[in-house]
Parts: C-alpha cells; sequence; structure tokens
DNA sequence: AACTGTCAAGAGCGGTGCTCTCGATTGCGA
DNA sequence: TCGCAATCGAGAGCACCGCTCTTGACAGTT
C-alpha cells in the first residue's frame, strides 16, 4: 500500500511539474503557442512520455483552466475576506476584489486570456471547468447580497420588467432570489460581471493603447460607473492599493 | 498601359479570392487555424504562389482585421445613418447600433473573435488598423455628441473628477471635448464602447451559456443599462428587428 | 526576336500533435 | 525471494504546419 502510494506520488509530482513548466511556457507563448514538445523538452523528456500523463493535449489545457479559474476566484475569496476582516463597507470590498481580479490578470495575462478570452478553437470545455469558474461570480454575488441586506443598495430607477432573464442557478448564487425592489439585481449583477472582465479584456489585448492616460485610475473609475448600475456605490478616495499588479498592460499580450 | 492594367486586374482579383478564401477558413478554423497551405489547396494553387500575395501569414492576417474592422464599423455607420433618417431619437439609434454591431458579431463570430478577442500571439498589428479600427467608436461618439447638443444627455450623479483619464484624440473624437457638465462624457463613452465589446464577447465566448435565458431581451437589457452610465436613456418597446442576427450564440463559438 | 519582370511549382527546413513499438524498470503477489 | 505484470521513457514515424529558395514557364516591352 505504502509503496504503491509512493508510485503514485510520484506520478502526482510529475503532473504538477508538467502543469508548472506549460504554464510557464503558456505565460511566454500563448494559449496556441503552447507545444507540448516544448514542454517535454524543457522537462529533458520524450515528448510522448507526457502522454502517460495526458492523454492529449486538449487534457493539459483543462487542467491549465481550471487552476487558473480556482486562482482567479481564491484571490477574490481571498480578498475580500481580508476586507471583511478589516471592516469595510461593501463598496471598499467590491472595488478591492475587482482590483484583485485585474491585479491578478496583469500577473497571468496568457492565463486569464485562457479562460476569458477568444476560446481554443476545436477545445470544448468539459463540464469539469464550472465549478471553478463560478468561484469568483460567487464571491461578487455575496457582496450584493450583503448591500442588500444592510440596505445600501440604491434600488434602480428603470427596473428590468418581468420575464426575468437570467436562470435560476445565478438567481441562486447568492443564496435566495433578492425581494422588491431588488428583484433585477441577478441581471444587474450579470452586467458588472460581464463589464469586470470586458474591461480587463480591453486592456489586455491592447484597445485601451492610445485611449487612457492613467490605466489605474481608469479601471476604478470603470467600476464605480459599472457599479453604479446595481447601484452600489463604490469609494474612489482611497488610495491605490493593487493586490500584486506592478506593471500596467500598456503593451498587452505579447 | 492597358494590358499591363489587366495583369492588375487580375492580380487584385486573385488576391480578394485569397482573402475570401481566408475568411472561410476562418469562420471554421478560428484565427489560430488560419492556414496558408489549406488556403492554397482550396484555391488549387501550390502554397508558395501565396506569397506572391501576401508576403508571410501575418499580411494575410493584416488584411484580414483591416476588412473586418472596416465591416464592422460600415454597419454602424449604415444602421445610424438609416435611424436618423427615419427620425430616431438618440436612444433609438444607440440601441440599433449596438444591435448592429452584436448582429455582425454573431453572424461573423470569428472575424470579431480576430479584432476583439484574444491577440494572435507573435502577431503585432500594424498601424494600418488604427483608422479602420475607430471607425464604430465614432458613430457611438456622435450619437452621444448629438445627445448632448440636444440636451437630453442626463448629467452624471457622481461626475469623474479631474485630471481627465482619456487621450486628446478620443476627447476630439466627436468634434469638440465637451463643456460642463459633460466633461467626463468621453470617459464615459469609453465605458460603454468597452461593455459593448465586453457583452459580445461574453456571449461569443460561452460565458453566458445556463446563465441567461433570452439572449437577444438580455442584450438589451445590458445596453439600456450601460446607456445610463452616460445618462442616455434607451428605450426597450420597440420590437427587436435585429439587424442580420438570426440565431444566437447560445453555442458560442467552436 | 530578344529581353525583363512576374508567376506557379516543387523541394526542403525545422517545427507541431499524436501513435505505436520496444526495452527497461518497478512494485506486488505467490 | 522470485517471477510476473504493470508502468514507464525513448524513439521512430505519420501527416500537418509556416516559410524559404530555386527553377522553369510565361507575358509584355523594346
Amino acid at each position: 500500500m505504502e509503496v504503491l502510494r509512493a508510485r503514485d506520488l510520484a506520478r502526482a509530482e510529475l503532473t504538477r511539474q508538467i502543469t508548472d513548466t506549460a504554464r510557464r511556457q503558456l505565460a511566454t507563448a500563448g494559449a496556441q503557442g503552447l507545444s507540448l514538445r516544448a514542454v517535454a523538452r524543457e522537462m529533458g523528456l520524450a515528448s510522448s512520455a507526457l502522454y502517460r500523463y495526458f492523454s492529449s493535449r486538449d487534457h493539459l489545457l483543462t487542467a491549465l483552466i481550471i487552476d487558473a479559474y480556482n486562482a482567479i476566484g481564491e484571490t477574490a475569496e481571498r480578498v475580500d475576506t481580508a476586507e471583511r476582516g478589516a471592516g469595510a463597507g461593501v463598496g471598499s470590498r467590491w472595488l478591492a476584489v475587482c482590483r484583485a481580479v485585474r491585479g491578478w490578470a496583469l500577473d497571468h495575462q496568457h492565463e486569464f486570456a485562457l479562460v476569458y478570452g477568444s476560446p481554443v478553437v476545436g477545445y470544448r470545455a468539459p463540464s469539469d471547468t464550472v465549478g471553478p469558474a463560478t468561484r469568483t461570480a460567487r464571491v461578487l454575488a455575496d457582496i450584493l447580497a450583503t448591500a442588500i441586506a444592510e440596505g445600501v443598495l440604491r434600488p434602480p430607477d428603470r427596473p428590468i420588467p418581468e420575464p426575468r432573464l437570467v436562470t435560476r442557478e445565478v438567481r441562486a448564487l447568492a443564496g435566495e432570489a433578492p425581494e422588491a425592489p431588488y428583484e433585477d439585481v441577478p441581471e444587474r449583477a450579470m452586467v458588472l460581471l460581464t463589464n469586470l472582465v470586458g474591461a480587463i479584456n480591453f486592456e489586455l489585448f491592447g484597445h485601451l493603447h492610445n485611449t487612457v492616460t492613467d490605466y489605474d485610475r481608469y479601471f476604478d473609475a470603470v467600476i464605480m460607473m459599472t457599479a453604479a448600475i446595481a447601484g452600489l456605490d463604490v469609494p474612489l478616495e482611497p488610495a491605490m492599493t493593487q493586490e500584486s499588479a506592478t506593471r500596467s498592460a500598456r503593451s498587452g499580450l505579447q
């Protein structure tokens, strides 16, 4: 038993080394540039040996995608927990989480593009990815639910009329579906999430080039403006303390 | 002279045939799947012959990108001109243009992903693309400028304070920079454009899967909600007359 | 008719994902 | 303790890719 476990351990270790190497390669060559041969070469293995661990390039990609989703979600959860622990209000929590997601994206540009950019052609994401994919959404939904509970969410000027536009699963993401006058908050939350990802992608993909002067301040302003869609007030005063993003995406991914 | 012109004509014709074939192949294989050899094979040419017309795969990609930008911009311009001719208000014009852009994106998913999705690795867009890229933005900026001129744009509740966050070129996109209380409209317009692209990408990339019940109505709601960021009222009542989008992107790109 | 520039074709280079076979090693049950 | 079976890495090979270079055919000009 023990020795068998030893073999499995060795196998797990090598599997981890493969994904790590692949992730490093992803950061320099992009998703479509991910080469099994190059991974094998860097590890000093024959390319065929990798197929003992990942039966295809797609399976390796899936592993990387799940890892990326989890990393983003874990970042969001950690930052929100810290903010909540520091007694921050819902607006500050919201901004902090959004900043943290952007920070992660700037630090892991190709990984972010892997999950939120153009899908890799011929690749079909298995259902294993949906769980990790919702972690970030869950954090954001929880903040909005807290805002409702605290009574600090401004009801919308123009509510989205029936019928509801999001599925039951989404409405249930932050517990029970909100009651009047907050019935359309799930729809509005979806817009906020879409815009968060969209704003990051826009920056990452280079479309902000020559259009924006201060990327950090602009991002904060975007979050402030879009949060208003859900009636959430985001304070802009606190000094920028991006979690880990040091460089801007001025140049974008290669 | 005449004969020489005949030769140039033949060359132009073949060039067009190449881009058409490449575009068709783009729709089935994606940007990174674009293969010069496959294009040549489909045309009954030797792969090497294509290099007489496009000195590299990147040059062919650039041509496709410029074509896509122009097609989107031309769609936006045409729809807006038609709406304006029909006496539509700024809100209706805005919605119509956004719908048209989404419609084009749904009909040309991989082309849209080519310009607004993850950049192709190793590809550096030449400056030739910036002109066509701003056509759509110009249309949207013009609508907002009209809204200001007509006095129907609601001033923001929380203006973006100085300093301005967008470059002078962007501020000048719709003529003169707007005056108080509309100084921050360019920033807000940027958010609207980002969100338009982001919402389409989110749908195209499959992230709306299992979260939204009615893609068309949801998109309209998104546009209505985000337009409010700039103080623009978008009417939702008029029947959905998507320009050319017939199928939804429920499945997304392959 | 001779020349000159343009053209498509073909071979070849180094790269890719993936499959298959073949030894070598390793861990477990008898 | 020994033999067997499972596991492993290596290597060759297939069909594909972008791209380069050379070659021979052709057309338009002089």
